[in-house]
DNA sequence: CTAATAGTGTCTGTGAGACACTATGGA
DNA sequence: TCCATAGTGTCTCACAGACACTATTAG
């Protein structure tokens, strides 16, 4: 039987029992993800105390009781870096605003020693950002960076030092979800200003799966995706040659057939 | 045991103070599929308290202060089904044990007012199981059921009744989940038994897609595909018909070219 | 025999990858 | 002029879908 009535042992009281229950910390981590001069990168804040004091970790913090879980994300996201990232209920929470920022749950870590100080456990976001002008942390800026995931991965190391906490692998996982989302889904567009160009969107994906595509077979592809691209009527030539057409991104959020990683 | 020492600024307290935090529950909740009689099924189980007093609900309960989440989600299985699912570290917390019961995380549910008595956070998790004998809920049988997911889906409800809390979400999510998840992995093998036909697969298919296929492509692209499927030597002919080859699951997780749901 | 399922072979259309070729700007 | 990038056309191979056909059991 599942209801117990006691409640002075915390592993096996009552189910459901309010007035008695272990009491957790609830925090939420951001992976912040850009692309910033041709290379993946992510938003890290450097730690002012114990533990991990001086340690560069994910931006974050504790969830407050009045306020959901992507609400929290969304507010913290405000705090640390100015980009404002709207919310709303779907199928597994997602949120995109005009803009493109894009704010979606992650995943959980809860492991009981992963804070060395109490039981908390970490509901973790992936917002994929267009490059932005220089992170700000609640107006310290010296405590805030982009760094290239590359350099954080493999190693789970920057600077030769780890990631605070876990937060080397909630990193890790963040990279991997938006590796894979962009393949089916015209997510790398998040990744882009309101308008761009094909090549700017091919920039995207060669920065974030580390590969090099086709321009050619790219462009026929992306173009002849129905609902993938609108076309904006202007063009540029800030990447230098022939002016590109410039686009915005279209209604379309699942491709199909999905874009093709190429294999190592 | 934590103390929580100062319960009347909770909304604005220092980000890592471990004295004063924001008291939250945690919860797992399980979202248990299999395949019976050509039906995807849920496990639900008869709630005995209020509130939803009498609903059909998910299984789940609180998670232990010295247990992770993904243990939790384990013990819970273990309690109210029987069943035995490993969990391991990796990339997102997934678990497969060798009997071929999968165990992964789903996503995180924690509106303010999801729960009406106090603040409860709920790590959901995915078990994919074959076909079991019959369920029971710690011994008491009445309480517990196979539903199919058919009657619960679309209209989010159980013989004209919701379920319990933002249950019907979660077990919307997690079908999803399980029907995305099918087309590039091996998972469909976890709702089969150790040895299994290429017939039973693909009914497998058919039941979580809810939709036909044609036998002999389906048979030509699972047999095709190095690593799904081997061979274990033996025919059955449990299904009638000509003896049919017996598989067990390959050592490929990931299907590449995917299985292709069809369209609608 | 028939019924049922297992398994193979063949054709066709779609689309990805490779790559030649043209277009249009700036230095 | 050269050089960079944009964009189109074409060929080939892989593979999904449709479906004819054979194989092997039970009844």
């Amino acid at each position: 039987m599942i209801i117990v009535r006691e409640t002075t042992k915390i592993g096996r009281m009552s189910r459901y029992d309010p007035s008695a229950f272990p009491p957790f910390a609830v925090t939420v981590d951001l992976v912040v993800l850009t692309v910033r001069d041709h290379e993946l990168c992510a938003l890290l804040v450097k730690r002012g105390e114990a533990p991990f004091q001086g340690y560069w970790a994910l931006p974050g913090g504790f969830v407050r009781l009045d306020e959901g879980l992507a609400e929290a994300a969304s507010r913290e996201l405000a705090e640390e870096t100015g980009l404002r990232a709207q919310s709303f209920p779907g199928s597994l929470p997602v949120g995109q605003t005009p803009a493109g920022v894009h704010l979606e749950q992650l995943a959980t870590y809860g492991h009981p020693q992963r804070d060395p100080r109490m039981r908390v456990v970490s509901v973790a976001h992936l917002v994929l950002a267009p490059d932005l002008p220089s992170p700000r942390a609640g107006g310290d800026a010296s405590s805030a960076r982009w760094a290239p995931v590359s350099e954080l991965l493999g190693e789970e190391q920057c600077d030769g030092v780890p990631l605070a906490f876990d937060h080397g692998r909630i990193l890790a996982d963040g990279v991997e979800r938006a590796r894979s989302k962009i393949e089916y889904s015209s997510l790398a567009t998040a990744f882009c200003p309101p308008e761009f160009t094909v090549g700017e969107l091919r920039r995207v994906y060669e920065a974030v799966w580390g590969v090099v595509l086709d321009p050619r077979n790219f462009h026929r592809k992306v173009t002849g995706t129905p609902g993938f691209l609108l076309p904006s009527g202007g063009t540029t030539t800030r990447q230098g040659g022939r002016p590109a057409q410039l686009f915005t991104a279209g209604g379309a959020t699942l491709l199909n057939p999905p874009m093709l990683r190429p294999e190592p």
